[in-house]
DNA sequence: CGCATTTCTGTCGTGTTACGATGCGATTTG
DNA sequence: CAAATCGCATCGTAACACGACAGAAATGCG
């Protein structure tokens, strides 16, 4: 709702100087970034009770959904997370040993390690996906980007 | 140049045998993720290159987009940050080392601590705001939820 | 070919941060 | 008043991303 404050509480203010931003865009802003950390607080919340992180998960969406493939290099997985390659090898390692996910080394490039999902990662990735995307359907309206 | 998977698309699957997600599906997941991460990147980056956190950021941007007010309570900006009170608490008190929040006593009920920001922390977040704005504006179509 | 250079991945030590456990002053209630 | 409750804060701990660096494989060039 389009609240017009009738009785100016600190002066919400309402007109655009020049290109500043007015209390409504401010708190737009905040709203959207509110809606984002509340699914990730769900997501987190979500998937720690499967026993895993929410890196771990992004980790296995990140496999699941690359598209035209079900695996990936460590590079690529770094762009896909935004982490710098070395990190996105770190957090592999873990979920490695948690038994998520495995490497396997490309016959084309020996640099390049192949990773892909293990059958347990692949069983755990679809029960959560499927909470996840319940979850975007109901937080639909608050994620929607503000004007 | 390097890897070139020769396979071709492993059966991408078009059909949902019942509720199970399809190959779409989690593409579409994971692309919401990317676009996601994708934004706090950004956002980290740019607050990176200002000198303060994501999180300081987040904490001014929640007080200045706080509805009909301009402070919070710890415990409003630990929900609005969906932190835990004493976890927001901590934040403050890093954000207010720099200048850029202060507390202050509420006179109404002494265990209650007001939130505020300062003329610089004031000044910094419109900077970064607008910056925000124009970034969610580029990325519109990517950050919208997936059916 | 031989050797330098680039690319891809991995290791180590460090800094930040959110958390649980715990404590303290202020307020409300019996 | 005494006791329970509330709001905030402190301390130690664990996870995680990063920079710096290293090693193996591929590429480029004489």
């Amino acid at each position: 709702m389009t609240t017009r404050p009738d009785r100016s509480p600190p002066a919400d203010d309402a007109v655009a100087p020049d290109g500043a931003l007015t209390k409504q865009d401010f708190e737009a802003l905040a709203q959207f970034r509110f809606a984002i950390r509340r699914y990730l607080r769900f997501s987190e919340d979500t998937v720690r009770e499967h026993g895993l992180t929410p890196q771990q998960y992004q980790l296995m969406l990140a496999l699941k959904g690359f598209p035209h493939r079900e695996w990936a290099t460590v590079g690529e997985l770094a762009e896909q997370l935004q982490l710098r390659p070395h990190s996105a090898a770190e957090l592999i390692t873990r979920a490695q040993k948690q038994g998520l996910v495995q490497r396997g080394r490309d016959s084309n490039d020996g640099r390049v390690v192949r990773v892909e999902l293990t059958d347990a990662g692949e069983t755990l990735l679809a029960q959560l996906s499927r909470l996840h995307r319940t979850q975007l359907r109901h937080m639909r309206t608050a994620l929607s980007v503000p004007p």
